[in-house]
DNA sequence: AGCACGCCGACT
DNA sequence: GTCGGCGTGCTC
C-alpha cells in the first residue's frame, strides 16, 4: 500500500464559466464532492466534475472538502445536458442547484419531511374504476424502475391528483424519492392539504419564497435522502436527489414552467431528461395537455392514460357563449345584463360565482380626454396600468410607478383622465355597484402575494364567506370550491389578440381550466363566455368541450410550416441601451444567419415590447426541421458574429413567449 | 458573480 | 491635491 499522492481535480464553480477549474487535492476526491476552493482573493464553493483536469494550468490546492453528500452522477449529467441544450454556461446551470448559502450548517432541524407521522403504505381513497386502472398502470411503471413518460390526461375534476399520488406511494414503498412539480407551488395550499390528507404528513416543499433556514435544511434533507417527497417549482429539478424514482409534472401545459431569464429552460421538458438520466418514470398531467405532449403520445414516445369523467358523478359544466354584439353591457360597463342575471340566480340558490379577467389593476390605459395623451412607462414600450388599490399608475414590466397626477402632464388639463378598458379592480367596482350586499373577493397576484394570503382566500371561499370571486389567471389553477357553480369569463377574446404561435392553444387551455372550477360537486356548473367572436374556433372548442378536435386542427396548421412541435425554434433577443447599435447588431446577425435545407430565419423585428427596462430590443427567430441540431447552428452563428459591448444577445431555445 | 485595477469629477 | 464613480478584465 502506497500513501495517497497529490492529484489534480476538476471543480465546476456556480459562476458564469463553461469549464471547470483545476485544483490540487492531497488524494483523489469523489466525483461530485462538494468543496471549497480559492478563486482570486476569496473562497468559493464548487463540485468535483467529470472533466479531465487541466495539466497545463498552475493549480491551487482545494481548501476544504465539505461534509456533504457528493452531487449524484445523474444530477451532474443532467446539469451538463441542460447547459448544452439551452446554450448556457455549465457553471450557470450548477448555480441553479448549488449555492454557498445552501451549505451553511443548519442551526436546527426543521420538522416535516422527516415524515415521523407519514404512512405511505396506508390505503388511498376510494378511486373510480378509471382512476383505479390509471393508478395501477402508474404503479406498475414505478415498479419497473425504468424510464418512461406517461401523459395523464384527465378532465377537470377527474381526480388526477389522487391517481398520481398512488404512483408516489408506490415510489416511496420501493424506497426511492419522488418529485412533484407544480407551476406555482407557493399558492398551491389546497394541493398540500390533499397530500397531507393522503399520507398523514406534509411533503418537503421547494420554491422561491422559502426562508434561508428552511431552504438549507430542505436541501440537506434531499441530499441525505431524508426528504422522500418534494413538491416544488421548476428549480426543484436541480436538487441533489440520490435515489430519484419518480417525477410528476402537474399542469404540464402551463407556461409558468418555462424559465424566461438566465438559464432559459422548460421544466416540463427537462423533467423528462432528468427522469431519463435517473432511470425513473415521468408522469405529465393535465386536463388540457400541450400539443407537444399530445403529439408525443400520438407518436408512441409517451404512453397515455385518460380520465374522461369527473370523480364522484359530478358533471362537466355547461359552457355558453354570450355574443356581446347582441347583448352589450351598459355604456362604461363590462358585464352584460345576461351574465348579471345568471349571477343573481346563482347567489339566490346560495351558490358562488367567479368572474375571470386576465388583467390586473383597474384599467390598462389611462388617457387625457382634452389632448389624447396616453400615460406610458418611460422605460418600456407599455402603458401604465392604473391600480386604484395602490392609488398609482404602475408599469407591469419594470418597477416604475407614479402617483396618478392631478393634471395631464402634456396639456395640464385638470381632472381630464379617462380609464380605458377593464382590469379586475374595475370589474370588482362594477360588481359592488350591481350587488352591494354581496361579499366580493379579489384574487390577483398583487393582492394574493404568498401562501398565507392564498390559504386565507381558500378558507374564506370554502367556508362560504364569499359570494363572488373576481380573479386573474391565478383562479384558473387547481382550486376545488364545491359551492362554486357559475364562472363568467369577462373577455374571452382577450388572449387571442396579438396572435403568436400558441395564442389559440393557450386561450383554450386557460379558459377550459377556469371553466373547470365550476360545478365540481353535486350542483351542476355553468360557464358564460363573453365574446365578440363567438364563432371563433377557440370558442367553438370550449362550447363543445372537444379539445382533442381543436388540438388536431392546431396540429394540421403547424405541421406544414415545421412549427413546433413539428420543428424547432430558437429565438435570439438582441438588446441594448443604444437603439441604433442594437438594430445594427440584429441586422448583422440576420446577414450571418445559418442557411440550408430545412432552415429558415425570421426577422429582425422589433420585439412586441420594443423597449423594456430602458433596453431596446430586436428579435430573430431560427426555425428548423426536427432532425436539425439547432444548438450547434446557433452556437456557430453567435461565434461568427461580432457582438459589440453593451449589446446583449440572449438565446431562447424552444421559446414559449414571443414578447 | 465578485473583486481588483484604472483613469476622470466634486470634496476636505 | 485626494475619495470614488463604475468600465473592463480576470479568476484554476
Amino acid at each position: 500500500m502506497s500513501a495517497p499522492s497529490p492529484t489534480r481535480v476538476s471543480v465546476l464553480l456556480p459562476l458564469p464559466f463553461e469549464a471547470p477549474f483545476t485544483y490540487v487535492a492531497p488524494a483523489p476526491l469523489a466525483l461530485g464532492a462538494v468543496v471549497l476552493v480559492p478563486l482570486g482573493p476569496r473562497l468559493v464553493v464548487g463540485a468535483v466534475w467529470d472533466d479531465a483536469p487541466n495539466m497545463q494550468v498552475n493549480a491551487k490546492p482545494v481548501a476544504q472538502v465539505l461534509d456533504f453528500p457528493p452531487l449524484p452522477e445523474a444530477l451532474r449529467q443532467f446539469m451538463d445536458w441542460v447547459a448544452h441544450y439551452t446554450l448556457s454556461k455549465r457553471g450557470d446551470v450548477l448555480a441553479l442547484g448549488l449555492k454557498a448559502s445552501l451549505l451553511a450548517e443548519p442551526k436546527r432541524r426543521i420538522k416535516n419531511f422527516s415524515f415521523g407521522g407519514a404512512d405511505f403504505s396506508q390505503a388511498g381513497p376510494d378511486l373510480s374504476a378509471d382512476q383505479a386502472q390509471a393508478a395501477a398502470a402508474l404503479r406498475a411503471n414505478v415498479a419497473t424502475g425504468k424510464f418512461g413518460v406517461t401523459l395523464l390526461d384527465g378532465v377537470t375534476g377527474s381526480g388526477k391528483t389522487e391517481v398520481y399520488l398512488e404512483a408516489v406511494a408506490a415510489c416511496l414503498a420501493a424506497g426511492r424519492q419522488a418529485l412533484v412539480l407544480l407551476p406555482e407551488i407557493a399558492l398551491s395550499v389546497q394541493f398540500l392539504q390533499r397530500f397531507e390528507k393522503r399520507f398523514g404528513a406534509a411533503p418537503a416543499v421547494w420554491h422561491s419564497e422559502l426562508t434561508p433556514a428552511v431552504r438549507r435544511e430542505t436541501f440537506r434533507a434531499v441530499a441525505q435522502g431524508r426528504a422522500t417527497v418534494v413538491v416544488g417549482a421548476r428549480s426543484a429539478l436541480f436538487l441533489p436527489f440520490p435515489e430519484l424514482g419518480l417525477i410528476v409534472v402537474d399542469e404540464e401545459h402551463e407556461n409558468a414552467f418555462k424559465q424566461e431569464d438566465g438559464v432559459m429552460y422548460h421544466a416540463r421538458d427537462m423533467a423528462v431528461v432528468r427522469a431519463k438520466l435517473s432511470a425513473a418514470p415521468c408522469v405529465l398531467c393535465s386536463a388540457t395537455p400541450s400539443l407537444e405532449s399530445v403529439e408525443n403520445a400520438a407518436s408512441g414516445r409517451y404512453a397515455r392514460l385518460d380520465l374522461p369523467a369527473r370523480h364522484g358523478g359530478a358533471q362537466l359544466p355547461k359552457v355558453i357563449a354570450l355574443d356581446m354584439r347582441a347583448n352589450p353591457p351598459e355604456r362604461g360597463k363590462f358585464i352584460s345584463p345576461m351574465l348579471v342575471q345568471a349571477m343573481r340566480d346563482t347567489m339566490a340558490r346560495g351558490e358562488q360565482c367567479m368572474l375571470f379577467l386576465n388583467r390586473r389593476g383597474y384599467a390598462p390605459l389611462t388617457l387625457c380626454r382634452q389632448c389624447g395623451h396616453r400615460m406610458a412607462c418611460p422605460n418600456c414600450s407599455a402603458w401604465l396600468v392604473e391600480h386604484k388599490s395602490h392609488k398609482r399608475l404602475i408599469c407591469h414590466h419594470c418597477d416604475y410607478h407614479t402617483n396618478t397626477p392631478a393634471t395631464c402632464p402634456a396639456c395640464t388639463a385638470r381632472d381630464s383622465f379617462a380609464a380605458i378598458g377593464p382590469g379586475v379592480e374595475r370589474i370588482a367596482e362594477e360588481v359592488r355597484e350591481v350587488f352591494p350586499q354581496a361579499r366580493v373577493l379579489m384574487m390577483a397576484s398583487d393582492v394574493i402575494a404568498g401562501p398565507k394570503q392564498a390559504a386565507e382566500a381558500a378558507r374564506m371561499i370554502s367556508e362560504r364567506e364569499i359570494d363572488i370571486i373576481i380573479g386573474t389567471q391565478m383562479v384558473a389553477k387547481g382550486w376545488h370550491f364545491p359551492a362554486l357553480t357559475l364562472v363568467g369569463v369577462v373577455d374571452a377574446d382577450l388572449g387571442l389578440a396579438g396572435g403568436d404561435l400558441r395564442a389559440g392553444e393557450r386561450t383554450v387551455q386557460m379558459l377550459h381550466q377556469v371553466a373547470g372550477r365550476a360545478g365540481r360537486a353535486q350542483a351542476p356548473g355553468v360557464v358564460v363566455l363573453q365574446s365578440y367572436a363567438p364563432e371563433h374556433p377557440v370558442m367553438a372548442a370550449l362550447l363543445s368541450g372537444d379539445l382533442s378536435a381543436f388540438m388536431a386542427q392546431e396540429a394540421l396548421q403547424r405541421c406544414p410550416g415545421h412549427w413546433p412541435p413539428f420543428g424547432r425554434l430558437v429565438a435570439l433577443i438582441i438588446s441594448g441601451p443604444d437603439e441604433k447599435l442594437t438594430d445594427q447588431t440584429a441586422r448583422a446577425l440576420a446577414r450571418s444567419a445559418p442557411a440550408g435545407a430545412g432552415i429558415e430565419t425570421l426577422g429582425p423585428a422589433p420585439a412586441p415590447f420594443a423597449m423594456l427596462r430602458g433596453r431596446h430590443r430586436r428579435r430573430l427567430l431560427l426555425k428548423a426541421a426536427r432532425h436539425i441540431d439547432v444548438q450547434s447552428l446557433a452556437r456557430d452563428w453567435l461565434a461568427r458574429t461580432e457582438i459589440p459591448r453593451n449589446v446583449r444577445v440572449d438565446v431562447d431555445v424552444d421559446p414559449v413567449s414571443f414578447m
